[in-house]
DNA sequence: ATAAACTTTCATATATTTTTGAAAGTTTAA
DNA sequence: TTAAACTTTCAAAAATATATGAAAGTTTAT
């Protein structure tokens, strides 16, 4: 398969995934284009690569760039911005993680202590609604320390064993 | 707070939560909805409290059930048939996690391995191309491989002792 | 076998999200 | 300071996803 032929193909399916996972199409395309990119691409090069117009590539490019999975890099000499993908993967996994925890984790612990708590529990049916929504709650958090402390210590020796273990 | 104040407001925000997810707001809410009834709802029910059609009940209720987490339940001597939700928390966590990476991890996975073994790798473009893709293969087929035991060992000592560390 | 009671389907309508592109804003070299 | 070279913003347009509801399909009691 030709280079161009196999990137398109990539970049195509990595920004259909991207909307199931909730993020837009254009975004997931741009960081797989970056990703697979042997240098920092203008946004010029991103525009012309996936054809897109200048207000979609510069939101876009600005969004990957809040979640700290891409870089602005200045060329000596070049009044253009060039951007990057970051390329660890455990750091891109740790990005990502924390920036889904904050916009979408921590919000529905928020929602699930205040009803767990404020809720009239006089009736059952309040009853029932106070306990489950509580135990909701117990899980989200405990899924959410799990998560944190797993990137937190991503490279120390405890994990590394635990990797193992599982593998 | 009102009982039928707690719920709404819990349907709600759980349905806007579910977008950023990627699965649509009435398939949340009624999830939602289901989690914290105290008894079977029947479609009736449902459209009744979330003030939806009979179709999209029925086509989101369906996709809850293919998920496995919600179930059918018949009523001694009713014709109507009753809508519960999986209510053991790990085995929720459980059918996601499996539904999510049969949905959005094995296609990533397929094209992956796919571009990154077809690719010319005469340019230069190519080989570093093809060295990325085969990467990020190998980073998501270890990422899934662990979700897949994490939910397979649920219960035995191993797990528990991890989770408590992990806590 | 029939009809009542229910569920599913799907073409069309509605709502939401994403994209465009021109105007406004910013930066830098001279 | 200015103007060229670039980036960002945002209202409107386009694309996509979701919801509706009437018709078709299914099940069950008699």
């Amino acid at each position: 398969m030709e280079f161009t032929e196999a990137k398109n193909k990539f970049v195509q399916t990595w920004g259909a995934l991207g909307s199931q996972w909730g993020i837009n199409k254009t975004m997931a395309q741009i960081h797989a284009l970056l990703m697979v990119s042997n240098e920092p691409l203008s946004m010029e090069d991103i525009m012309e690569e996936l054809q897109i117009s200048r207000g979609n590539a510069s939101m876009n490019i600005r969004a990957l760039i809040d979640w700290g999975i891409v870089y602005k890099e200045f060329k000596h000499g070049e009044r253009r911005e060039f951007f990057t993908a970051e390329k660890d993967l455990d750091e891109l996994a740790i990005k990502i993680a924390k920036e889904r925890s904050k916009r979408e984790i921590k919000p529905a612990l928020k929602v699930l202590k205040e009803v767990s708590a404020d809720v009239d529990t006089k009736t059952t049916e309040g009853k029932y609604f106070a306990e489950q929504t509580d135990k909701l709650y117990e899980f989200v958090l405990k899924t959410d320390n799990i998560i944190e402390k797993a990137t937190e210590y991503k490279d120390n020796w405890l994990t590394k064993l635990l990797m193992k273990m599982m593998k």
